[in-house]
Parts: C-alpha cells; structure tokens; sequence
DNA sequence: ACCTCTGGCTGGATAT
DNA sequence: ATATCCAGCCAG
C-alpha cells in the first residue's frame, strides 16, 4: 500500500481527507466490493466501487484515475476472482484452497459444497486471502484518514490514552487479553463524527380506500412527502394547491405542487444531499414505492437516488437507517430501552420514548384538507427525528458503535439481529488470525450432540437452576448476584466453538460438570477470548464512566450508550451457540456455558448453607441471603473470587421481601424505598388497566412499610384499598377501555390453528368488521356474557360485561401477594359486598 | 426475510 | 372432571 504522504512540496503538512466509512459491501458471488464514505469536512458522500475485471470506475465524484492507484480494492477483486476460478477447477477429495473457499459463503455464496472428514480449522495453518479484502482495516463507521491516491487509515483512539486506561482500570491481565483490550478500547474510543441526516415519511392516497399501496405496483399517488432534518429542514412537499385563506403553519414550510413528477424529483434532490436518510419501514415501503413510481412517472433512473437490493433500500450516496427494523430488534427493545415500549408501530415507539404520537385521524387520508394532510404526514418525520436525536442522539450512536463492535454496516445494524452482528464479528477475528471458517454442517457433524436433559419438554438442552422460595414475608435479605455470569463463564472456562470438545487426548479428562463435553487446555478459545475482553471492558472501563458523576452528562452518556452495546453483544454471546439458524451453532458450547453456570450457583448457596446464612431464593446468578453476620456475606464474596474468579456482588438489600410458593415471583421493598415486583400478574402489561391502577395502590401502601410492627397498620389500608376496587368493579362505575386486556397477536388470526386463544377470537370479530389486523397488532378485548365470552373494546357495552370474571380476575392477581401476608381476599370483598348492602 | 437461550407462571382451549 | 397443550408474558 502507498503510504500517506503527508507534506506538500514546499514541506507544509497537508490536510489530510477524513472519511467517515457508512458502509462496505462484498459480493462473492459477482465479486464486486463497494464502500461508501463520507467526507467529515464537507459532508460529502463518496462512493466506491470495484468489479470483477480489475477496472474500478466510480459513478459518484471521485476521478477514475484516483480509484485505479486504490491498491487495496484491486487487490481485493483479483483475489476474490482468481479464488473462484480455482474452485470451479479443483474437486479432489483432500483439504484444499478448494474448500477453504468453500467454507466461506461470502467467497462463492456457497452454491457448490465439498465434504471434509474433519473440521481441523482451529489448526489449520492454510492462509485464507479475502482477509485481505480491504487490507483487513476497514471497520464500518470509524473515521479514516486518506490520502490522494484514496489509500485509508484508520484514526484510532490514541495510543497513549488506551496505554492510560489499561493501566488504570485493568490490573491483572495476560499479555495477550491486554492486547485485546487495548484493540478493542481503540476502537470504541475513537472519535465519532456528528453526521447530518434527513427522516422522511410518505403518504399515498389511493382511488379506493380499502387497496393497500404496493411498492412493487405504484399504482396510487403519492399525496405527500414529508422530511425533517437535522440541520433544521422542516418541510411537506404537497400534492395540490394552497388552500386561500388557510394560514400557514409554523413548525414546518409547504411546498405545493401541481405534478407528483415534480414533486419526486425535488424529493430526490432534497435528500441525496444528506449521508443519512431515516425511515420507519422505508426498507419495505417508503423507498421502494418512491422509486418505483418515479420511474413509472418517468423519471430518468440517474436522477432517482434510491437502490433496492435483496434485504432493503440504500441510498446511492448515502445510507438508509430502517429505524422500524431496529425498535423491532427484541435486544434493542430490551437491553437498550428497558423494554418501554411494546408495539413495533411509530405510534407505540414513539409514545413510549418521546411521550408523544401520530396526529389521531377521525378521517380517512382522502377526506382530509391539504392542512390536515400535511400536519398528519409531517408529524410521523418529526417523530423519527426527534427518536433519533433524543437524549444527545442516542440512537444513531447506538447503531454506530454496535456496528464498530460488530464490524457490521450501520445499515445492516438495522436489518440484521443480534446474531448477525455476532457472526460479523467472529468472522472478522476468523480471517484477521488466517482460520477457515467452518461450515456449520461440518461443524455440526463433529459437535452437534448434546448430553443434559432440559427441564422443560422440547428445549435442546438444560440451563439454570431456580431455587425453591420459602414462602412468605422476610425482612433483611441481601441480594447478591455473578457479575455477567454467562459471559465470565466463557471467560474463566475457555469455552468456544473450537475448544469445546477439541481434538486433543490429552485434554478429555478437562470435563465440564454434568457432560460429557471436555475444555481444551492447550489454546485460548476466540469466543472465551473476545466476550471476556467485552465483559471486563465493560464492568471495568464503561459502567464505572457512566457513573462517574464528575463528569458531564453528556461526557456520562456516551459512556453510558457504549456500555449498553456492549451488554447487548454480551447477553446474546452465549445464547447464539444454541440456536440453530447461527452459522457457528455449536450446542455444547451453549450447553458447557449453562452447566458450569449451574456448578458455579450451586456451590455459591452450598458454601453460604455451609456458613450458617439462610438461602431465602435465587435464580440462575442470584442468592436472596438472610444473615444476622453480615461479615459472612463478605466472606462468600471472597470465596467465590478465590476459587472462581468470577464477580460475586452485592446487589441490594431489601428491607423485606415477599414470596409465595412460586417461582419468579416475588415483591421486595429495597432500603432505598425500591418497590421491586417480578413476575407477579399484576405486573404483567396485558391486564386490564384498572387492576394494574389497583395492584400500584397496593404496592404504594406496602411500600411504607419499614418494619414488622407497620406492617400490621398497613395490611388494614391494603384491605380498603381492594374493596374499593371492587365496588367499583361490582358497580360498573370503570370505563370499558379500563377493563380491556390487551395482547399481541403473534401472527395473522387465520394462522392459529391449534387454538383459538380470547384475543385471537376478539381479533376475527375485527376482520369480520372489516377492521384489518396484522402479526404484532395488540388486540383489546373485554371478558362479556355473551356466546364467545370476548368482545373487541371497540364493540363492547358496559352493560355486557361479565363481572364474575374480572372478580376472578382480581382475585388470581391479588391472591399473589395476600396469601404470603395472611390476608383472605374473599374476606375482603366479603366485608364489601356487605358494606353496599347497607 | 428475519429470528440468542432456558425456566416458570398464567388462563384458556382442547383432548381424554 | 381432569390432564395436557397452546400462547403470551416475564425472569434471568
């Protein structure tokens, strides 16, 4: 590679081009690699392409010549070529380049397969040449220094700040997870540029109101197209004419346009100016529909900016961040935001995180004034904006920093799950260190068998234990639970794919407990390598920053994003290795991680029965302790660093906690006036909302209580709390939205078979409505008297409601945390039903 | 096309 | 009537 020349001729230095990469791109099958870069100082964006005959040529703004000096790209296109030409010509039976390339899908999109008695990769000392596929440097999203021939470095974080950290925060580590912390704290350390972006949002009105619009038959209008921006562009292109009269809004400016074609292409200008285009289903919709209709309008195809491939939109510069892909990620949903949302629609994200939603329609989109149609279209592209620029651009960071972990294009962050991300990030760290990656046939072949038996019926092997509870109400228990337990297990234990059952005698007596699976001993395995490097990255570096209350809130919350990537990629990195669809699925990999788990937890409560400390509860890496020594406590921390090496931490006391004889059920109150609730009925989000309303009463009345003598007084309160509840339940003085369950349907109504659960029912009376449903709608419904016993919220009469069931109802989600605390629940509505005797 | 895992509780539908 | 399965939601 050239090297970057840094000084003019006259010996001044010379600025160098930062690029910010968006995105990199290989095809194996056509043999073609593109990046997309951005220009941090003009905010230009650039793109790069190469094909299979060695000839780059670029269709954006950079000069033929310029790419043709681009070593790295020709190299990378003669390589993957001459690859797949040997392919096609080798078919002996021996381990060859041959299957190398097989092994790898990205090579020749895995169309022909050769078989191989053994997968050997971890030995393998075969050089696999597409890690040089962009001289193995290119992270999507770190910002890269180039110079005029197009060569890039990266700019990592500085070497002598990394050096810092280490030293600091990391004391006793080998010399080789030292040089892959300071990898990886250089790459999450590094800058990241503030990057403009438009979110854009389209409305189509059609002849009829009941046709869905298809993107792939455009056959409707496009009504209007609103756009908001990050560096203040605010506006709705609009299809029609002002209205006389009418004032203008002020939160946004409207262009009005009399030809949709026109309107298209000042779409198009707009946005193929901005690196970053947000949609919500813009991969499926939005984008698909305005380029099919711009081209059925007749616009020519150099002017539409949009690219439709096999997984979604891009943007020809520029990329295109899904946002509804990305809030339908179940870890993001939970590891991210904590769950707050539940419905993967704007309107449920939005409410959720920014308190606000669509502008509500009492009629159809045809019907509304030019006005209205732009207050409603410009609503939904605020809402995207405003998502991703919520507390200090949250999101967009998020995305870039999972993508620089997961050596993942941003736009693929979007489309791909978590195990996508996974299988980047393990294949990258497979050709920088020149390993075959194995082909998951292969591997299955020789690692596929199980040895555990689970507890529950049609699960692939056993995971953790949870403790019996002792019912009832305890007061000063002590919480103490394994710090990333699963990932520290991969850590202490060495278990990967490769060292799990590995091919060496000498290592099959190295046993995991309750297996027959073995650890090898003789090489540190990659996934035991890069999860624990993650995991200590993160309780040492990120989480102890984003408490650090000496620094800034933005400083704070920087750190705080990061360390929520990463526990993102921690929570998944043991799970990937049992599911089947993952290309490095290795089920005693997953297996090996549950039972050391479980070795770990069961000795941890045997050592604290062995100090006298009474085991109230626990689940998978958390003790409920109950002592009157706390220095005991201390002393099963120690004992569990010494033997283990693992983090056993306090977690919390609770000034009393309440257990009934389930499982993952319990309330506590914590000495900082916590209420914890898990699993219990009330808390569960598809109940009616006026139990929940009744269920917080009686969590605020417990949440007094301090000590045993309060707890006598507040039983009384808990007692009138219920029955006013349910008077008026029993009075029907609730609104009927009160009474409403509400639940998912997980799929289309006509797709379950096997049973017809309430919700599914109150949904087909939907349809018969000719309401549409679709998979992931939540379904309201109220329990009624008549035939089917539900009725959609929408249809239902307060009058039909059947109150017998929701006593029942109350009594089921009530009798959770009565029966622990001796309270009688039909006492309670026995004195009530008395009382309005009288 | 996409989808990390197992354990545990609930209500209700369905089978016996 | 009772057992079993299905589906949804939650804990970790």
């Amino acid at each position: 590679m050239p090297q970057l020349s840094l000084f003019d001729a006259v010996g001044n230095p010379k600025p160098k081009k930062r690029l910010f990469l968006l995105g990199c791109a290989y095809d194996g099958q056509k043999g073609k690699a593109y990046l997309k870069l951005l220009d941090t100082k003009t905010g230009e964006v650039i793109l790069w392409y190469d094909n299979t005959d060695h000839k780059p040529y670029c269709f954006t703004n950079i000069p033929l010549e310029r790419l043709e000096n681009n070593e790295a790209l020709k190299q990378a296109g003669a390589v993957a070529f001459e690859h797949v030409e040997k392919y096609d010509a080798i078919s002996d039976g021996k381990i060859t380049m041959t299957k190398i390339i097989a092994s790898d899908p990205l090579a020749v999109g895995g169309s022909k397969k050769s078989i191989r008695e053994q997968i050997d990769c971890w030995e393998a000392d075969i050089p696999y040449h597409l890690n040089y596929l962009f001289d193995n440097q290119l992270i999507p999203s770190l910002i890269y220094a180039a110079d005029e021939n197009g060569t890039l470095t990266p700019e990592l974080a500085d070497d002598n700040v990394v050096d810092e950290i280490l030293k600091r925060f990391f004391k006793t580590v080998s010399e080789q997870e030292a040089e892959e912390l300071r990898k990886w704290l250089k790459i999450l350390e590094a800058e990241q540029p503030r990057i403009e972006f438009i979110a854009l949002d389209i409305e189509i009105i059609g002849e009829s109101a009941t046709r869905v619009p298809s993107p792939s038959h455009p056959e409707d209008r496009v009504a209007a197209i609103s756009l908001a921006s990050s560096d203040g562009l605010n506006l709705v292109l609009l299809l029609g004419k002002a209205q006389q009269g009418v004032e203008n809004p002020t939160e946004f400016k409207i262009e009005y346009f009399d030809n949709e074609q026109a309107m298209l292409r000042r779409c198009f200008e707009i946005i193929e100016k901005y690196p970053i285009i947000v949609t919500f289903n813009g991969d499926d919709f939005d984008l698909p529909y305005l380029k099919n209709r711009g081209e059925k309008l007749g616009i020519e195809r150099e002017k539409i900016p949009i690219m439709l491939g096999r997984e979604g939109a891009t943007l020809r510069t520029g990329i295109h961040l899904d946002l509804y892909r990305f809030f339908m990620n179940k870890s993001i949903q939970i590891y991210a935001f904590d769950n707050r949302y539940r419905e993967h629609t704007l309107e449920g994200v939005a409410t959720a995180l920014l308190g606000v939603g669509k502008v509500p329609l009492t009629k159809t989109l045809a019907e509304l004034t030019p006005l209205e149609l732009a207050e409603y279209s410009y609503r939904d592209a605020k809402l995207l904006h405003d998502l991703i620029t919520m507390n200090d651009r949250l999101v967009l960071r998020l995305i870039a920093v999972i993508a620089r972990i997961g050596r993942t294009p941003m736009e693929d962050v979007c489309r791909h799950g978590v195990s996508g991300w996974i299988k980047n990030l393990l294949y990258w760290e497979h050709r920088r260190m020149n390993w075959i990656i194995p082909r998951k046939e292969d591997l299955l072949q020789v690692k596929g068998q199980v040895s555990t038996k689970a507890v529950i019926d049609g699960k692939k092997y056993r995971g953790a234990i949870v403790v019996e509870p002792i019912p009832g109400i305890h007061f000063g228990v002590i919480v103490l639970d394994f710090a990333s337990l699963y990932p520290s297990v991969l850590k202490e234990a060495n278990l990967s794919y490769e060292t799990v059952r590995c091919p060496h005698e000498e290592c099959k007596d190295n046993l995991i407990p309750e297996t027959d699976h073995w650890v090898c001993r003789k090489k540190r395995g990659i996934q035991s390598l890069i999860i624990g490097s993650l995991r200590d990255i993160r309780v040492s570096w990120y989480k102890v920053k984003a408490g650090d209350k000496s620094l800034d809130a933005e400083q704070r919350s920087w750190y705080g994003v990061v360390q929520r990537a990463l526990k993102v990629f921690l929570n998944a990195s043991y799970g990937v290795f049992g599911f089947e669809e993952f290309p490095l699925y290795c089920p005693p990999v997953a297996e090996g991680v549950a039972a050391v788990g479980r070795y770990v937890f069961k000795q941890a409560i045997e050592k604290a029965k062995a100090l006298g400390i009474q085991v109230i509860y626990g689940d998978t890496d958390s003790i409920f302790l109950k002592t009157d020594k706390p220095e005991l406590i201390e002393e099963v921390v120690k004992w569990a660093k010494s033997t283990f090496n693992l983090d056993l931490e306090f977690d919390k006391t609770y000034v009393y906690v309440v257990f009934s004889r389930r499982k993952k059920n319990y309330l506590g109150v914590t000495d900082k006036g916590v209420v914890d609730v898990k699993g219990l009925t009330g808390k569960k989000r598809n109940i009616p909302v006026f139990i929940k309303e009744a269920f917080d009463d009686v969590l605020r009345q417990l949440s007094e209580v301090k000590s045993e003598e309060d707890l006598e007084r507040v039983k009384a309160n808990i007692r009138n709390s219920i029955s006013t509840w349910y008077r008026r339940l029993k009075n029907r003085e609730l609104d009927i939205e009160q009474l409403a369950f509400r639940v998912m349907l997980s799929k289309t109504p006509e797709r379950y078979e096997k049973t017809t659960p309430p919700h599914v029912k109150a949904a087909r009376k939907l349809q018969q409505n000719n309401i549409k449903v679709v998979a992931g709608d939540i379904i309201s419904y109220v329990k009624t008297k008549d035939k089917d016993g539900v009725a959609p919220v929408q249809f239902a009469r307060l009058e039909n409601i059947d109150v017998d069931k929701y006593i029942e109802y109350m009594r089921s989600t009530f009798e959770q945390i009565l029966d622990p605390l001796e309270i009688e629940f039909d006492s309670i509505i026995g004195v009530s039903s008395l009382e309005s005797f009288l």
